[in-house]
DNA sequence: CTCATTTTCGACCGCAGGTCGATTTTGTTT
DNA sequence: AAACAAAATCGACCTGCGGTCGAAAATGAG
């Protein structure tokens, strides 16, 4: 049959079970079941549940954070397209969230780990290839700003957050409105020609 | 003796708790222990021990958030002074989470539900009274700007996450240069004389 | 075939959140 | 004060969880 490690099982196992119920409604016996081993063998692939979790997060960002991490060091591109590309990988390892159902009872307050460890995952991993890009953006005159590292941290905070969409519950027309004033704000903010950010307000 | 109602003594009790041990570590025993009523009562008076954690942050926001909110009522005063007090009223409410030991084992994360609420109910009760007053700055020629819903959650999303510093945890020079940043880039963006928002960057 | 190592398993443990009906406290009415 | 309904208190109890464990099954090298 599947070759697959069991690992990789355990894991494919709570992603699926993510899709329908949160977190804390989803029990070890209930991974393992989904994947079709006892719920001893569990523990002898990972030693907890949050260990798990952990496993799953830094599985699905592995690699759009992979491509985005190249993406910086690619100079012969724009730092704009960069910059999209990298907002882009943004989005989609952030894939798994979206499919989250909106259920019952379980107020979307108990997926808190599960957002927080993404959040922070994000944002600490792309922080250094965002400077990155926004530096060389400025050496090369295309950026006017003098906080590089704090614009990229901005930046990834609000857009993670927003994409995110769990800290705070907004309508698609609240982040589309909010992800345009996000654009006008770093375009007008780094003197950069209006529209060049454009593409962040059509993402999503 | 203590005529304050029971419903409070509760909430009383799991804040001194969190005081030196995180939320996953507190049993409703403990609370109800502490809080010197049986276990049994605590239900009487609360739902869910989630619901206990949701009364408490509550509560402690309630001042801070009142002051801010009557605060984008007063026009007489410059928008600039407003929303300073507003931030200020931002980093006063985050207070409880600063005395959280850090101790033993129970790595950041778990505190991660209680963050979020914060976080959630911050950015959502104050992001009104901030556009109110962003827009009142935009209609007498303070501020030019083309979405004040838009930049007054902006600027709450990176100050709450920056001040709570669960998320992201950082140094605090690395939470001045994100101030510093966002001060730069709000005055810039904003078409707002330099140095109208240096407040920002003093906090903390 | 042997036998040591790796892998699998589900009964079991301790404990947490939450329920329940019995009991006590409170306050109103006569 | 007596009577009674309503509000409040309680802790034994239930359920289900994460995690442990030793025994069994699979593996594979000699």
């Amino acid at each position: 049959m599947s070759d697959i490690s069991k690992s990789e099982k355990i894991l494919d196992a709570l992603q699926q079970l993510l899709e329908e119920r949160s977190i804390q409604h989803i029990s070890v016996s209930d991974i393992a079941a989904k994947a079709g081993i006892g719920k001893g063998s569990i523990y002898y692939y990972y030693p907890s549940k949050d260990a798990i979790v952990d496993a799953l997060i830094k599985r699905s960002y592995e690699k759009p954070l992979q491509t985005a991490k190249t993406l910086s060091a690619k100079s012969d591109i724009s730092s704009f397209t960069r910059m999209a590309m990298l907002f882009q990988a943004c989005q989609n390892s952030s894939a798994i969230f979206l499919k989250q159902k909106h259920n019952t009872s379980a107020s979307a307050q108990d997926l808190a780990l599960l957002h927080q460890k993404y959040l922070n995952y994000l944002i600490s991993e792309l922080k250094p290839a965002l400077t990155e890009i926004i530096s060389q953006g400025i050496a090369c005159g295309e950026i006017h700003f003098d906080y590089p590292a704090a614009l990229a941290e901005i930046a990834l905070i609000v857009i993670a957050v927003k994409f995110d969409n769990s800290l705070i519950p907004s309508t698609p027309e609240e982040i589309k409105d909010t992800l345009k004033g996000l654009t006008s704000l770093l375009e007008k903010g780094t003197g950069v020609p209006t529209g060049a950010l454009a593409y962040l307000s059509i993402l999503k």
